[in-house]
DNA sequence: CTTCTTTACGAACGGCGTTCGTTACGAACA
DNA sequence: TGTTCGTAACGAACGCCGTTCGTAAAGAAG
């Protein structure tokens, strides 16, 4: 590194670092989401993204704003997986909760990105997309707008805040050192479960009795039951 | 401080230092509540707790093992303050939605709690103190178990996710200097709205004309909207 | 009066987000 | 060709953070 410092480069070594791709926000941006999908939500930090591009942090400052920004951008890069089909009015009802699915789906691939999901009122383009697609839908569908977009805010809301819950078992179960999920579930389910059973039957009757019901869904599970409940509500709300 | 460090304390002056009350779980745990409602999670450091009870940071780990537990702690702490009405099963319905939105009010009277709420599966005694009642309720109204658990846990996450939602407004008004809400919401919301509204039309037909109705609803009728929704999803479910 | 256990806490470790002042360099211009 | 200049890159530092460790003080037990 030191050896040639004055030596003027010769032109057919066409840069001194090619293999060090040159800054750029988006780069900056794919590499956050690598460290979140790699290492999680509390690994992400300007010092280790700037880490991985072989910098330092204070790099980082010229391409994006601070840390809140840089989570806002890597939300809306997720955002972008989420795939959208041909809106269809007539299909409103399977069209919504297909889009639920698979926006949850999405989240759910980026664990912890919805550790900074929840944190923003996103804006972004990829956000845009989605909310267009939605109210579209919604409305085209012969829902007031006053409603479409309430419901558009209650399903984000319901999404994220899903995805948000999920993305913390996935951080426990990284912090507890196990890496099967079947095996964290016995464990830490399991040592709930029965602590719940041990409680005092007389103060808590039905909590008592009623353990397994309580332990019993998936994450899965639970979400589509919840999404279903919301869709029952909106059913009444359409002409 | 050091004049008298030798003499040994007179019987009459019971202690060196009777002002400082001394330290306990439950004090620590206040303490914390009031930096919280008080500066805001950002704000919230075992540090901070620590100075204000006159001590250092490592004194606070002989009453609580770590941050999270603190965070914990706090959290149930706050859950004791929502009021439970005597449970009537032939009125579930109006209840359940009497039960959210006083955990709902609860939760934006102590603002930043509910960052701590959605980071938890709480099983402190006022968490199973509410599940208790609702378990109770639900069953006693009729509904299988099963989908009193799922209600519970999903009714459960939409109001912590919907207060978490509230209080990052809260803490970015802090942050942008104002103190009153009012003139926060039409700087801040009204920038969005403007932004809105002047995307191109032609990708964004939805987005850019009902930029009003995007914007229209405050916090507690956005709240009260998804709580019907849901209700709404869960009325089939009872016999 | 001694011993032991619990509580308090100063000091330090390693990490964080961010800022500042300075380099290095490619493009624009003389 | 030589010079200037704007800007991306970055080393160093600031002031925080959560947590640990070793020690000191205080109270209970013997």
């Amino acid at each position: 590194m030191g050896s040639n410092a004055e030596v003027p480069t010769p032109p057919w070594r066409r840069s001194r670092k090619p293999v060090k791709r040159q800054l750029s926000q988006d780069l900056i941006v794919e590499t956050g989401l690598h460290v979140l999908d790699a290492e999680g939500f509390d690994a992400l930090s300007m010092r280790r993204v700037a880490q991985e591009l072989d910098t330092g942090p204070a790099s980082l400052y010229a391409h994006v704003a601070n840390k809140e920004e840089l989570l806002e951008l890597i939300y809306d890069r997720v955002l972008g997986e989420i795939k959208l089909p041909e809106r269809d009015p007539s299909r409103w009802r399977e069209q919504l909760r297909e889009y639920a699915l698979e926006a949850h789906r999405v989240l759910c691939g980026h664990a912890d990105v919805a550790r900074a999901a929840l944190a923003t009122i996103p804006t972004g383009p990829n956000a845009l997309r989605v909310g267009e697609f939605l109210l579209g839908l919604l409305i085209e569908a012969g829902m007031s707008p006053g409603n479409a977009a309430l419901v558009l805010d209650r399903l984000t809301l319901y999404i994220s805040g899903d995805a948000f819950e999920g993305s913390l078992h996935w951080t426990r179960m990284r912090a507890s050192g196990r890496s099967d999920p079947k095996e964290y579930i016995e464990s830490f389910i399991g040592q709930i479960a029965d602590y719940y059973g041990s409680l005092p039957p007389a103060q808590f009757p039905f909590v008592t009795r009623h353990v397994d019901a309580l332990i019993d869904a998936d994450g899965e599970e639970r979400f589509r039951f919840g999404l279903d409940l919301l869709l029952g509500g909106i059913d009444p709300l359409m002409p």
